[in-house]
This record gives C-alpha cells, sequence and structure tokens, in this order.
DNA sequence: GCATTTCCGACTGAAAAGGTCGGAATTGAG
DNA sequence: CTCAATTCCGACCTTTTCAGTCGGAAATGC
C-alpha cells in the first residue's frame, strides 16, 4: 500500500487516492487498508482527506520516509526476541543477568534496523527500464 | 541450553550432560528440551548418550558452532518473511513478479544471517573476570 | 533387574497474525 | 439539501504458530 501511495506521490499537488482504489490495484481486502491506514496516520506517515473524493496520500517526500519508520508504526517497536526491544522500558525477561543470549539479539536486532532505516520508500518504487511518461504524444524516452 | 552444553565443553572426555540436569539450571521443563535436543541432534550439533548416567554433549568445539547453524537446525531456513526464505524450493508469494518489497525482505535476511553465522556459540558462554578453575589447591589465576 | 535417560509422536492451550463486520462521521458534487 | 463516497473506529472472528505437555518405548550403566 506505501509502495502504491509512493508511486503516485507528486511533490506539489498531494491528490489522495482511496483505499477502494489501492485494494484493487494490490488485491487485498479494502477493510484490512483501512485498519493499517489508521496507525500509519497517526505516525504522520500518511495523510487522509475524508469524505467523497478524499483518500490517502503520503504526508512526505518517500525519500525521507525510511522503511524502519513505517514498520515501527505498524507493528510496534523492533524486537527480534521480547528481551531485546526498542522500546527501553520494556525489559520483560528477569533472566536478563544470568543471560548471555540477549546481547546476541541486540546485534540481530541492529541488523535488521540498520537495514530498515536506511532504506527509503522511494527505493523500493519499481523504476521501469523504459520510461513512458505521461504526458502526450513524445516518444518514449530511454533511461 | 546450548550455553550449558557449551560452557561444560571440555576438548577431550565429553562427559554427556543429563536434560533433567540443564531443565533445573536454566528453570525450563525437561520435556521442553527433549524436544529441541533431537532436532539439534540430527543436525550434527549435539552429540546423544543413552541410558543411565547417559545425557548430551556438543557434538564439536563450541567455537565451529554459528548460531545460525543452531537456530536453522531448531527452527528452519531463516525467513523475516515468507516470501524471502533461505530455501530456493520455498517461493510461495505469487505477487513475486509486481512484488518490490520482496528485495527489501532479503536484505533483512542476509543482515540476521550475517549475525547469526559469525557469532559462535564460544562467544557466548560469559567469560569469568577472575578464572578459578577446578584443578584442586592453586591459587586463583587472573586473566 | 532396575533406575536413569534418550527417543518419539501425538496432543494441548494461549497468543498472535491476519482479516472481517457494521456502523458513525465527514465531505464533494449535483 | 441530499446523496454517494470515503475515512474512522471498535469489536469480532479465524487460522496458524509457539511453547510446552504427556505417555510410553527403547537403551544402558550399575
Amino acid at each position: 500500500m506505501l509502495v502504491q501511495l509512493a508511486r503516485r506521490w507528486r511533490p506539489d499537488s498531494p491528490v489522495p487516492v482511496s483505499l477502494a482504489e489501492v485494494a484493487i490495484d494490490e488485491a487485498l481486502p479494502r477493510a484490512y487498508l483501512e485498519q493499517l491506514a489508521i496507525p500509519l496516520r497517526e505516525a504522520g506517515i500518511v495523510a487522509s482527506t475524508r469524505g467523497a473524493r478524499g483518500g490517502y496520500a503520503l504526508a512526505r517526500d518517500p525519500r525521507e520516509i525510511t522503511l524502519g519508520e513505517a514498520l515501527r508504526a505498524l507493528e510496534g517497536p523492533l524486537a527480534p526476541m521480547i528481551c531485546a526491544s526498542e522500546d527501553p522500558n520494556h525489559v520483560l525477561c528477569e533472566r536478563l543477568g544470568a543471560c548471555s543470549v540477549n546481547h546476541l539479539w541486540v546485534m540481530v536486532r541492529d541488523a535488521i534496523s540498520g537495514v530498515l532505516d536506511t532504506t527509503t520508500l522511494a527505493q523500493l518504487i519499481p523504476v521501469p527500464h523504459l520510461v513512458e511518461l505521461d504526458l502526450g504524444d513524445r516518444t518514449p524516452v530511454s533511461v
């Protein structure tokens, strides 16, 4: 869904896209997308316009939205194991002192967030080999 | 459990440790450890001795057992998402052609296995500040 | 022979992931 | 003003996964 929005993103006019549309493009149930959209809006990743002709659009340039940010909005703090959550308040494992494995999970977690926090939405939008921009009757331009 | 076995590991005489013992040390149910032990044995990570006074011991030097290996034995091929499994036969997502997110998961997966495959069991066993080897009445040796 | 221990398959219970439903509130267009 | 499109929201449901249990058979040292 974010990929869809990113693809349709334009720096100037933020035309909202309805979830009904995205649902068709992505072959996913609309009701499900709704559920995802809400935390994304709360996190300031997408902006919503209510009512007829409304919908969602990215709130910012896709080059400034990392996938780590999006995932955290959708699924909470990254944590490969409960005992290695990013959330500093959530240290639930009472074994911690004796547990020598925790350190490993922290390293795994950091490896994951390393990738996620350096990849932006923009990097995910597929670049066509031959760009045929919808700009009238010009001939296709190879890029 | 592997940490326990690694800690007790000796290069020469592989004294087996019963799961009952490990269960106590680790405050985990014995029946559960049994379930873990079997795939570890099949993967050649631990060796078992049946019967009275039997038990498990590491099959190899803990410096040669990576955690990636152990985890794969326990949980199957690493895969942060179904569509990014290490198992080349398991490409289940029919969207793949259209899916630009798969590539991301592959990167995440590789980041994870990077950590896991370069960390060995030996690196997890806690090193006491002051080593008091059980070698009779010598004085403690600082290391 | 007996206590100890691995071996193994089937089973269970709780939690999470993924998805559904129904309806209220908002708003552009005719 | 009304209507259709759309977000918003909370409660619900279903399937799978995870973590652990159980009961008993087969080895093996003492």
